[in-house]
DNA sequence: AGGCCGATCCTCT
DNA sequence: GAGGATCGGCCTA
C-alpha cells in the first residue's frame, strides 16, 4: 500500500493482460482484476493506479438478467462496445460531469463488463504524475497529507476516470489488450491474499446482488461505510 | 419533440 | 445526511 516510486519504469509498469484475461464472466473478472494496474500514457506522463475495487456487470444473456447493467435492454449507440470483444474500454458519461471506466468481457455478443470503481494512485508524491493528477481533480495541491491525497486521487469511478485524464471522447471503444494501445492493464506481481464482496453502489436495481469487490483495509476503496464484505472464496477465485 | 434521470461528486448543515 | 449541479441518452408520445 501507499505510494511507489514511478522511477525506475522505463514506460509502463508491469506486464500487459492478454485478452484471454477478460474472456470470463464478469462476476470472475472482477475480483481477479483487484491488485492489477491500470495505466494511461498521455502527453509524456505515465498516470496509474492500482485496482482495489470493482464492479461486475452482467449482460442480458444471463438468466436472470441483470437489470442494473446498461446492456440490459440490449445495444444502443451508447453501449454497443459492450457487446464487442473482450478486454475493450467502456466509458460513459454520467450525471452531465463526470466519466466512468467499465472493462468489457466474455466474448463478442456477451455484454459482459467491470465498473472501475477506485484506484490507489502510483507515482512519487512529489513527481509531475501525482501533481497533474492533483489538477486533473482540481484538487488544492498544499491541501492533503500523502494519505489523504491518496484517497482523494481515485477512490469512486468518476475520481479515477477525473484523475487519469480518462474520457468517453478519447478512450470509448480503445482495445486495453493492444500494446500500441494508451490506456492498458497491466501486471506488477502484486499478489492478492484476500477479496471481499457486496452489493453494488449506486444502483436501484438488484440492490443485492453480491457483485462488488474490494481489498479489504485499502485506503483508497470507495466510501466509508461499504467496507464490511463477505470472503470471496480465494479457490473459486485463484485457481 | 420533449421529459426524465442516472453504475457521481462536492458542499453545506 | 441531504441536496444541487448538469447533460447525453433513452423512452414515450
Amino acid at each position: 500500500m501507499g505510494y511507489r516510486a514511478l522511477e525506475g519504469w522505463g514506460a509502463l509498469p508491469g506486464i500487459q493482460l492478454p485478452r484471454v484475461f477478460f474472456e470470463a464472466p464478469p462476476e470472475l473478472v472482477a475480483p481477479r482484476l483487484l491488485g492489477k494496474l491500470l495505466a494511461h500514457r498521455t502527453g509524456g506522463l505515465v498516470f496509474a493506479g492500482r485496482i482495489v475495487e470493482a464492479e461486475a456487470y452482467l449482460g442480458p444473456h444471463n438468466d436472470p438478467p441483470d437489470p442494473a447493467a446498461h446492456a440490459h435492454r440490449g445495444p444502443t449507440p451508447r453501449n454497443r462496445v459492450l457487446f464487442g470483444p473482450a478486454g475493450h474500454a467502456y466509458v460513459y458519461a454520467i450525471y452531465g460531469r463526470y466519466f466512468c471506466m467499465n472493462v468489457t468481457c466474455e466474448i463478442e455478443g456477451r455484454a459482459g463488463c467491470v465498473l472501475l470503481r477506485a484506484l490507489e494512485p502510483l507515482g512519487r508524491t512529489d513527481g509531475a504524475e501525482v501533481a497533474q493528477m492533483i489538477r486533473n481533480r482540481g484538487l488544492d495541491p498544499g491541501g492533503f497529507s500523502a494519505g489523504k491525497l491518496a484517497r482523494q486521487l481515485a477512490s469512486g469511478p468518476g475520481r479515477l476516470c477525473q484523475a487519469l485524464g480518462i474520457t468517453r471522447l478519447r478512450h470509448n471503444g480503445l482495445d486495453l489488450a493492444d500494446p500500441a494501445s494508451p490506456l492498458q492493464i497491466r501486471d506488477d506481481g502484486y499478489t492478492v491474499t484476500e477479496v471481499l464482496t457486496t452489493a453494488r453502489i449506486g444502483i436501484r436495481e438488484a440492490v443485492d446482488w453480491p457483485l462488488r469487490f474490494f481489498l479489504p483495509g485499502n485506503r483508497c476503496v470507495s466510501g466509508a461505510k461499504n467496507l464490511i464484505g463477505k470472503r470471496v472464496p480465494l479457490s473459486v477465485e485463484f485457481d
